[in-house]
Parts: C-alpha cells; structure tokens; sequence
DNA sequence: GAACTAACTAACCAGATAGTTAATTAATTG
DNA sequence: CAATTAATTAACTATCTGGTTAGTTAGTTC
C-alpha cells in the first residue's frame, strides 16, 4: 500500500504516451517561437524535460516531429470551428461569427500563426504531404460554401463571393495584424496589441468584411 | 592606353562601393529566402563573391547587416510610394491606387514581404532602433491621412476612418496572400499565384477596401 | 520468474556556424 | 617614390548542430 500511493495518480517511470505529449507540446512551443531552422532539437528536449534521443525514436527527424505538430495544430482550430453552431444563424451573422471566432482563436493561440508562418517559409513542404491536413481544410471550405449559398438564395449576400476569396480575407486581416505587430507597432508607434486596439482591431474586421458580402439594397 | 580599356566601365582590383553592394544585395536575397536564423553568412560572401571577412569588415555583424539590408528595403518602398502622383485624383481613386501600389510591388519585390516577416520573427528588434525607418514611415501614414481628410471633406470617404487600420488592412489583403501562397495553395487545392489568380485577387482586395471606406449615399 | 519488448540514457560524431586573426597587396597621398 | 591607408585573403577557433550508437532498465507476457 505504501508503494503504491492511491489518492495520486500513479507515477510509473516509464510513460510513452505522456513522453510523446510532452515532446509535441514542447516542440510546438519550440517551433513557434524559433521556426523551423530556428528551432533547436536539444532545447526541445529541454523544454519536454526528455532526452533528446526519444524525439528520434518516437518522431523520427526534425522534420516529421514538426509535421506531426502542423498536423495536430491544424486539426485543432478546424475542429473548434467546426463545433460552432452557425446553421440556426442568418447567413451575414455566421459570416460575422466566423470573423471573430478566427480572430480569438489566433489570440488565444498564438502559436497557430507562427506554425503556418514557419512552414510558409519552408514553401510549405511539410503540409503537401498531409492528406490529413488537407481533409480538414476541404471540410473548412465547405462549410463557408454551404453559408454562401444559404445567404444568396435568400436575398442576404452578394451571389458573386468566392469562398476561398472570403476565407482568405477573414484570415488575412487578422493574421497580418498579428504576426507582424510589432513592427507595425514600431512603425505606426501605438500599442496595437493592448486590449482597447486588439477590440477596434476585431471591430474594423467585421465592418470590412460585412460590407463586402452583404448584398446593399 | 592599352591598359585602361575606355569603352568598357573601369574594373578596379579594389572597389568598396561595390563590394559594399554587393554584399547588400547578396544579403537581402539570402535573409529574405532564408530568414535571420536559417540564413547563412558563409552563403551570403559566396553570393556576393566576396570573402566571408568582407561582411564584418563594411557591417560588423550580421545583426546589423540585416539591419541595413531592413532599412534599405523599407525606403525603396516608401520612395516608390511617394513617386505615385495622388493629389489630383478623387479621394476614393487615390485609395485604390494604394492598394494597387501595394500589390504590385510586393509582386514585383517579393523579398519586401519575407524580409518584414523575417524581422518579426526577430520581434522587430532591429528596426525599433531604426530612426530613420521611423521617419519614412511617418511620412507615409502622413499621406493616407491627407487623403481620408479630403475625402471626408468632400463627401466621397466616411469620415471614420482610421489611416492606421486601412493603411494596415491594405497591406494585410496582399500580404498574407503572398507569404502565405503555399499553405493555402496547398489547402484550397488552387494555383493562387496563376496570372489569373492574381488579377482576382486584386479585384476582390480592390473591391473589399472601396465598399468599406466610400460613403453610401 | 525467465524471456522479451519497449522506454530511456549518456556519450559521441562529423559537419556546420558566426566571428577572429594576422598577414598581403592595391591604391592614395605628401 | 616612400609612407600610409584601406581592401582583400586564407586559415583558424570555439561552439553548436541534427542525428547516431550502444548500452541499461522498467514493465509485460507466458
């Protein structure tokens, strides 16, 4: 009884699938902040409080560990944005929904625009290879057609928008905002990560973004 | 006479300006396709054909080799900006002509965009001890501003419009689509940088910004 | 409880990395 | 033309890099 511990959870010493988990959680982290080059395989080890040889025997390289972190980071937005309940809503207030949910989630996770930023400067090579990813994603375009259609038949948005076009801007002008800020906080010498900007920020987005779609009568 | 050739430009054993620039230009085009971390100083003298001692001779580290390379490239920009002839055109189409500019020159400057996305990475350390940069760029938001006056004046513009978010909404619409060209290639399963894709592109990011700064009558 | 498998560790490696040193040589100047 | 200065080179260094090797040890199975 003594050995065994039983209001702790047991803590056996050699745990696989935790091992695993800490070496995605720390490298996402690591790959966020650094990129990919810049990303260090020891100060992943470090972080995940691992040796560094188990990121080898479980992912592989450098290269697969950050396609697994890609993978999952992707999975995840898709599948919170998937858990929003749009189709009970007006077509322009889904399109408006859709606006803010991208917008918070690249603010409660940041890491998401700098993974997609540090496989852009790779070209992308690790994405092309991930018919996961690419499921995902066809998913995403679907749904943004689906309220297209919904708001053109009756009569709430212009019949001529193009889904990709649309899913594109909505990222666009957050993302930009974000993962440039600061030089553009530098540049345009304001704050604009302080929570006042980061609400106009959400604000002007939505003005834009409404007043292309909606069909002006 | 035999030994200077008069037809042909003189070609010193020794020339600093041009070593000078050509380190300039071999840098810009390494940190730009490989970032400030992946970039490699080694690559950067044999690019320029220059020894690797060269760079710490006229630039003392590669910090502030990108430094400069950085500064560099934001006046080319703002230069080619000021050149475009605005002040005759109706407010609204002097808008549209910024986003035009915008465009074209990250299209034809491709490494603008990946040098702004290498420093943020950096957390914009280098240009916030930039003044000169600073200045450039005063001058510029100077200018939307005077264009939102006199549209708002004359009833062509809202006159709510902030410089800073349409000045950072224009350059996002274009931005984003071009440094992140391959994901989204990649996700949308769609050749975004076709001539074709290209000439939508503006269309939309033209169409976008016009519905949301001109005033409904 | 012996045999086996998978988790884990430590020490190592070859090549790369930013930056330095010290000497050489072409132009300039008085 | 001698002295000086600035451009240029090659060889070097200490450290870091992704990845490997070879072995040890904790759980599991039969």
């Amino acid at each position: 009884m003594t050995q065994e511990p039983q209001n702790e959870e047991k803590k056996p010493r050699r745990n696989a699938a935790a091992t695993r988990r800490k070496i995605l959680s720390a490298a996402k982290e690591e790959f966020a902040q650094a990129g990919f080059e810049g990303a260090r395989v020891d100060r992943i080890a470090d972080r995940a409080g691992v040796n560094k040889n188990m990121l080898y025997h479980y992912f592989g390289s450098k290269d697969s560990l950050f396609s697994k972190v890609l993978d999952d980071a992707y999975r995840d937005i898709r599948q919170n944005e998937a858990a929003l309940e749009l189709d009970h809503l007006p077509a322009p207030e889904a399109v408006m929904a859709l606006v803010e949910f991208s917008w918070d989630y690249y603010l409660k996770h940041p890491e998401f625009i700098r993974l997609l930023n540090a496989e852009n400067q790779q070209k992308g090579r690790h994405v092309k290879s991930s018919a996961e990813t690419n499921d995902i994603n066809r998913t995403h375009l679907d749904r943004m057609r689906e309220i297209l259609k919904r708001g053109a038949t009756d009569g709430t948005l212009r019949d001529d928008i193009d889904p990709v076009q649309l899913n594109i801007s909505i990222a666009a002008l957050g993302f930009f905002y974000l993962i440039n800020q600061h030089t553009l906080s530098t540049v345009y010498q304001r704050d604009l990560m302080s929570p006042d900007e980061l609400a106009e920020r959400l604000r002007v987005m939505k003005d834009t973004i409404r007043c292309w779609v909606v069909r002006q009568h």
